[in-house]
DNA sequence: TTAGTTAACGTATTTTTTACGTTAACTTTG
DNA sequence: CAAAGTTAACGTAAAAAATACGTTAACTAA
């Protein structure tokens, strides 16, 4: 991105915590940080996607258009929810060398607004986010990033453990198709715990928006499960049905 | 608060939507604001407490500042909970004038991190609040705001209820000294629904940091009722004990 | 054919929520 | 000073939700 294009507000920026779910473990989307050091050295780490805003672009504008440059998806799940204001949140060496190289600019203050997404890894058009040199990292073998990006991520982590306990968005991280145990997986994983499969499968079932497809599993050596799929447009009507006020 | 003194980020700013609870209304502190429209006319309007950040200034430092310098409070309970972003934030006429009487500078542009705290009334220095021209406005009540401010304060209500109902936040509002129907009251004017009160007597009694005292309502005309007051120490405890993993 | 594995379902128990009735203690009024 | 009015305080039965746990079914691999 050539800041001389763009007029960029360098004061104000915006991150993408994006988490993905695969091989039973929960992934953030990191993308490679390349610069040279003062000594000359090429070096590489990570940070979160994420970019300053451009003058008069909205913040979940600004976020978006990021997340599209980095995976070229559009129209996701993707919610604010934190701000990162400290003044030393641009404190080390190596920050301060990469805004210069990439900026131009001497920056010192920066205050991001950061974002989460949730994306189904395996639907997720991959040749983009090869191309941008993006990669899903486990978020429990995250590096040491750039800024203060691990932090946001943990307070993503957790906003995103509270929503998933107040509402089903653990449908937005599988493909389209899924069986219960694999749901099952998804929250303990997330939620860092363990269920009674009974149990959670009386829970889940109860919810009308989970629809059970007639396909089963194929190829695996035990009894096949069903596949089930997640009725969006119906949760959303019982939303608002269980909100609407009677007058 | 001179512009040309403190060194100040004019495109940062933080708000402070500050909830009170009095007469059995739920109240916000707003702040008169007076200009002078294009016309020469005197106008006065309301906002909510906020300022722009300093450069290197903390938002949640600015906010504090911002609180403690029309209420006079410090040390209380403040938390971001939104940003609002919105390019077209500044659009109003009279928007444009007033920042350009207070600051100064042509500012079109203002993303502001908005924060909310609760404040007993009674125990507020009250001196300080009339010194700064602040009132408390009930929320169902409040007329045209600066900016978006109106916006503001919906999303506040909106993140008050939904802590109210997972934490017990209601007896910062509250003095020291109340009783179960008060606090009912409470709960009942914050998340607009009516509850029984056997039932939420029980449900509030169990929680072991209610602890009643052995004073109790005189003057009354009726069944006197018992005070009783949060112990806080004795929720923190509890609330370390019970998010406690077990190795 | 047998062993191994996970799916699918049901039932009994405990805990939590909801609904609602009665007596107690004060002030005001006639 | 007695009666009326008002809200506090407490308890119990029924319904609903959460929890614990056992058994049979359907597939593959050996």
């Amino acid at each position: 991105m050539n800041v001389s294009i763009r007029n960029i507000n360098p004061t104000i920026s915006v991150d993408c915590v994006i988490f993905g779910f695969s091989t039973n473990q929960l992934k953030v989307l990191l993308i490679e940080r390349n610069y040279t050091d003062p000594s000359g050295r090429h070096v590489m780490d990570h940070k979160l996607p994420g970019d300053f805003i451009s003058i008069d672009e909205d913040l979940d504008e600004a976020a978006s258009r990021t997340l599209e440059e980095l995976t070229g998806l559009k129209d996701i799940y993707l919610q604010q929810f934190a701000v990162f204001g400290k003044p030393d949140r641009i404190s080390r060496q190596e920050d301060m060398d990469w805004l210069l190289e990439t900026t131009g600019l001497e920056i010192h203050r920066v205050v991001t607004t950061a974002y989460y997404s949730l994306i189904n890894i395996g639907e997720t058009n991959t040749e983009n986010v090869i191309k941008n040199s993006a990669s899903w990292i486990d978020v429990n073998e995250i590096p040491k990033l750039a800024f203060d990006h691990s932090t946001i991520i943990q307070e993503g982590l957790k906003h995103l453990q509270n929503s998933l306990r107040h509402e089903p968005i653990g449908f937005e991280l599988l493909p389209e198709k899924f069986t219960i145990r694999e749901l099952q997986t998804l929250y303990e994983v997330i939620l860092d715990c363990r269920m009674d499969n009974r149990n959670f499968r009386k829970k889940i079932l109860k919810s009308s928006y989970l629809v059970q497809s007639d396909e089963k599993q194929t190829g695996v050596a035990h009894k096949p499960a069903y596949y089930y799929r997640f009725d969006k447009p119906r949760y959303e009507e019982q939303k608002k049905e269980s909100l609407g006020f009677t007058f």
